[in-house]
DNA sequence: ACCGGATTTTTTGTCGACAATTAATGGTTT
DNA sequence: AAACCATTAATTGTCGACAAAAAATCCGGT
């Protein structure tokens, strides 16, 4: 199969633009590690909103001028986002937006099965009263936000559930870990579900906290395993064999 | 070239002494990646030896003249450890070697009871005839070297037993959770024990493999439980309340 | 016209310099 | 003598500069 292209000249992977970051104006005086913080969270939310697409290029220099720092800043976020992986850092390459494999994305979510199954008993011999009664709150809002079509607004609350039975854990590392995959994991979501298919989720997150104050653990990890796979089911990976440039592309040239 | 000078009052924390750093000889030429790794295991082995001991300061300045690198490398070493909790990380004051307390230890060993049995189903669902082998093989090495009161070869090969389960799960994000894990425990482990006193651990690594073998998960899961909290009974944590500068004061005045 | 090698361009890797922050020191007052 | 404040010293935070690697481009031979 023949992948050259002739006369293409402008071949390859997307660059940065400057609309796909949030330009956010850096206040007058922050504290050192804000600046930090403010680049990581610009470029997460720039991957979670879709705006910067998977395999798009972010060379430091153009970091550098868009944020206004020098470039030990960027490399260490750059550092950060790639132990997140959430770019991909290459030797002597742009870091890319990661694009995770198919294969991946099924170890992704055994993985985070895995994790969430091992936290429940553990938040089961914690959690106080007070602490089921604020994940309830925590429902009704999710619920709101999915009968109102918020849907990023939405996601974000459905990941927030999740997060919340981590700290429930107590155990700070569990919950670390399980942070990092939830977040992968909605950005994979992000990343394959086109705007507008909201998996409606009825209310399975309720039964897991139903089983939890019943202190039916055993139950409570059967209903998360099915939510999850549920969640996993629900998106389809699109995925091209060798070379996404083409895509890419054309994905660059629909620019809003 | 004078090496050290001798009449700085060492008050405080310990600073770092060249002694305490395995002087690797930089090769004639080596891979820039190579670089970073070599300092990293320095200090990873200076730590899990206890030539560093907690709270021991690592000022970039010594660093970078101890391994010949500048302070950008230094920084992204330090980034790493700190990312791996094997040092602490304070802004604008001096990296120091981590000093896990005995909370911190025992949620520790929670998280990682709580990964391992995660992992086991896993492994029992993947692991072939030639993966069991292996894993007897390595268990034969284990005993060899315990006999032979090799405590430190030893201790690293009952990790590699562990961290060879991670493998053995085929799942990346679970083995890099779970080899995280152990690495801190075994680093708290040779903290906490006094050289000589070692846990003679009989034969439980093998019962877990049996249980496995025979496809009893559950079973797997118990003895890997046992096995984890004989472990975490066998150190004890000699802390100090609010400050042990003094403490390391005269750890450092017994000096070699 | 096409392929392969030399050259230019882009981009990262690493370093030392300067500014900012914190800890340590010394001097003055009560 | 003890506490408080000003000054000094040590150490990190951040930056641009230079070198090295890879990619993109150009060019000559078949």
């Amino acid at each position: 199969m023949s992948q050259s292209t002739p006369g293409t000249k402008n071949r390859g992977r997307p660059k940065v633009r400057p609309q796909a970051l949030a330009g956010q104006a850096p206040a007058a005086r922050e504290k050192p590690a804000e600046k930090e913080n403010r680049i990581h969270r610009a470029i997460v939310d720039g991957v979670m909103e879709q705006r910067l697409k998977p395999g798009t290029k972010l060379p430091e220099a153009a970091l550098c001028e868009l944020f206004g720092v020098g470039r030990s800043l960027v490399q260490k976020v750059l550092q950060r986002l790639a132990h997140d992986h959430i770019v991909e850092l290459r030797p002597n390459r742009s870091a890319i937006v990661a694009m995770p494999s198919r294969e991946e994305v099924g170890k992704l979510f055994e993985a985070r099965r895995a994790l969430e199954a091992a936290v429940l008993p553990l938040v089961a011999e914690h959690a106080t009263r007070a602490d089921y009664a604020s994940l309830r709150r925590q429902l009704r809002k999710e619920h709101a936000a999915m009968h109102r079509y918020a849907q990023t607004e939405w996601a974000g609350l459905a990941s927030a559930f999740h997060i919340r039975l981590g700290e429930l854990s107590r155990n700070p590392m569990l919950r670390r870990y399980l942070s990092e995959l939830i977040s992968r994991c909605s950005l994979v979501v992000a990343l394959f579900q086109p705007p507008g298919n909201a998996t409606c989720e009825h209310d399975e997150h309720e039964r897991v906290v139903d089983c939890l104050e019943k202190g039916d653990v055993r139950g409570a990890r059967r209903e998360m395993d099915r939510h999850l796979r549920d969640l996993e089911a629900h998106i389809q990976l699109v995925e091209e064999d060798t070379d996404l440039s083409l895509a890419d592309m054309l994905g660059l040239a629909a620019d809003p």
